[in-house]
DNA sequence: CTGACTGGGTTCCTTTTGGCAACCCTCTTG
DNA sequence: CAAGAGGGTTGCCAAAAGGAACCCAGTCAG
């Protein structure tokens, strides 16, 4: 099937991010590790995704070091799964996706699942801002710039991840 | 094949967020569009998506009113597609995976596309604010509610998709 | 006025995935 | 010692992605 199709062979930080979150079943795995969900059978149930594609999700996440194992019981050997510092980071992502789909989604229906900010009280209306100088970015001021000859999405991620499954 | 499976009967503006763009191509195709690519074949070419592929993501992104088709001209009828104010609204999403991307898996290596800060001239990196208050948001200030009874992903979007194939 | 070319798709066929269900393996508990 | 529970793996099937060929309207070169 698709998503074989190299997008892998660009060489741009959005490509790279899907490659590692833009499957179907991905962010939303995150977003319930965000709610506290550590466990196979946690997600499996919360999710109804397949048992199969959930462990390679988490498999594919370890790998890329959003999420890690740590073993809660040895004997039998049990492990959960959290999120790292560079999973912590998505949490950017997912605010901001919601954010989106509430807006232009949801509109004035409310979902399931909303927000708030604690040191105001709203509820959040995510925006980006600049963390270099705190000014709200709106997209006329942003500008995009291309380089020639960075490194490819392939080249930065881990392809250890085909190795390792030969291996295993 | 997967992703039919159903997180659409969630309620969640996440999910339902994925559900219109959390398909491996069409952010891509979104990202160009926000360089300026409007037309068929130029997404063909940059992307090397399957035409067919191609061809169902802006169906899609048109029904979900992401991207709005124009006839640049009539005999023979020829369109292009221009992003509407919904999918303006996704350069947040765009730029905030960018960030992540930038800062977590390119790290110190460049990727070929940068995103420039212009009223403070530095390489944007993303932080979410408080649309209300302003504030740069930590994960700390944030709570996460969850309502009972929302309306569905499934009851959210547009279902005509199903539909306006059949009719066609 | 004919043959090649262009843009924007569609069709058909193959390959990969995802979904689903069943199974397995290692303990633990009754 | 049988019956779970947790955390997966295996196999089969269907749906989606890839790929390439084809199509159709118009238009341009000769």
């Amino acid at each position: 099937m698709g998503r074989t199709a190299d997008y892998s062979k660009q060489s741009c930080s959005i490509a790279a991010t899907l490659e590692v979150i833009g499957d179907p079943w991905t962010l939303l795995v995150i977003r319930d590790a965000f709610q506290g969900v550590k466990r196979f059978e946690q997600w499996q149930e919360r999710l109804g995704v397949a048992r199969n594609v959930l462990a390679a999700r988490l498999k594919t996440l370890v790998q890329h070091g959003v999420l890690e194992p740590k073993l809660y019981s040895e004997r039998p050997p049990r492990n959960e799964y959290v999120l790292t510092a560079k999973g912590l980071a998505l949490s950017d992502v997912l605010i901001v996706m919601h954010g989106w789909g509430s807006q232009h989604l949801y509109g004035e229906a409310d979902s399931g699942v909303s927000f708030t900010h604690k040191t105001c009280g709203a509820e959040l209306k995510p925006r980006v801002a600049c963390g270099c100088c705190g000014e709200i970015v709106k997209r006329r001021d942003t500008e995009i710039h291309f380089h020639a000859n960075r490194p490819t999405v392939a080249e930065i991620l881990p392809k250890e991840i085909a190795a390792s499954e030969e291996a295993a």
